[in-house]
DNA sequence: GCACAAAATTGTCAACTGTCCTAAATCGGA
DNA sequence: TCCGATTTAGGACAGTTGACAATTTTGTGC
């Protein structure tokens, strides 16, 4: 029932600009068992004092490093985010292959990272804070924006008769639709032994809509 | 850009059983008032004091209705959960009308829902606890299982040839299909207003995979 | 080895949290 | 109207929270 060793980095850290090596390794300790935190006991349990004895530092070293805990939840969410954004940077580009199967490699892979525990849990967090939270709400946002583009271009591709607009609501109901599928077939989500099959279902449906539809 | 008024309640209180009419209204003050603090604040909140003052009482008489916060919160999750459980087994019953029409119809009211301030805000809150609580899990995924029912039933009837297994993946994916869609277009999110668009799409995408799902 | 910046530690602060208790006020039925 | 059940007020409690100041230890570059 344990998920498989995650070779990609689930945080990427912001480029060290001056100051110690030693401090640069203390706040990446900071922002990995802060997350570490937040996927195992939620939002609610990621207390500064929680964080730092977590770490094995008392508070007020954490302070030194996130002086206000609003600090630290940024450069969470912007680690954690950064590194999908990443990830999807490498996706885009693989060229030599019909849009039809690199939409399906696309949506393959996004489906299958939200079987992944991290996703699971971090999203659904991210999503509830982001309706509360400005700062959240744009850095999610951006993050989705471009996640969405690849698709965008390959629908482009796929449907050069449709309407940019038109373009824009399949990208933006194929990546909504993924995204739905976290907190049904996530991991341990009830149907969460499902979630091959639904992704099967996902993709031959998101296929034949690109190739179907009709401006109204 | 505010709310069309909702004339539905957003909350179904338990019956009253005992007690007097008066301690009766205040529960339903106090979990109204909890829930307005969730949406318009997120879960953290939404403490007993803050509760407690915005209904204008002290904290004592709110810990005489709830003792304890897991009691308030419990309650109020089964008033909303409630409140939606209603509203699904009205609309199961409308008979003399053909599946996909039917189909198009639920989804349709569905998506409608998600743009309205309550789902958009509370559910996200909703899906984040439930990845750390037990009793929030089970009580939200005993709704998605009822909302879902319908779902299948219509399916059945469409693909009488399908197994009872690919027609709960269908429903399983076009139900949180349409539950990503909160967090991209629901209310006062960047494309709320691409909202009724979307719809067109899914409840277009979702009949054809109901009617062209092959099993693999 | 020195000087100094960076890092880490300790202690304190007011504010807030949930829970519990008792006394007073209020309500509804007899 | 009166009495018991129900509801409310008010306070006390121990524990936690985030923020901050003062201090010591550590590491780096010269």
């Amino acid at each position: 029932m344990d998920q498989p060793p995650k070779l990609v980095t689930d945080l990427l850290m912001p480029g060290r600009e001056g100051g110690y090596a030693k401090g640069y390794e203390t706040r990446e300790l900071i922002l990995r068992t802060a997350l570490h935190i937040l996927i195992e006991e939620g939002y609610r349990a990621m207390s500064m004092r929680r964080v730092a004895y977590a770490c094995g530092m008392r508070l007020g070293n954490l302070t030194y490093h996130y002086p206000t805990r609003e600090d630290l939840v940024r450069e969470l969410l912007n680690a954690v985010i950064s590194s999908y954004e990443v990830e999807f940077a490498a996706i885009v580009h693989a060229p030599g292959v019909p849009p039809d199967e690199r939409l399906a490699r696309v949506c393959g892979l996004i489906i299958e990272d939200i079987g992944s525990k991290k996703t699971t849990r971090f999203f659904p967090e991210l999503w509830a804070l982001a309706n509360h939270d400005t700062f959240v709400y744009e850095r999610m946002h951006e993050l989705y924006a471009r996640a969405r583009a690849p698709l965008v271009e390959i629908i482009a591709e796929m449907r050069p008769d449709l309407s940019e607009s038109a373009r824009f609501d399949l990208a933006l109901f194929i990546s909504a639709s993924m995204e739905g599928l976290t907190v049904f077939a996530g991991f341990q989500t009830p149907y969460a032994e499902r979630l091959p099959a639904v992704e099967q279902i996902a993709i031959r449906s998101f296929i034949d809509i690109v190739r179907s539809f009709r401006a109204p």
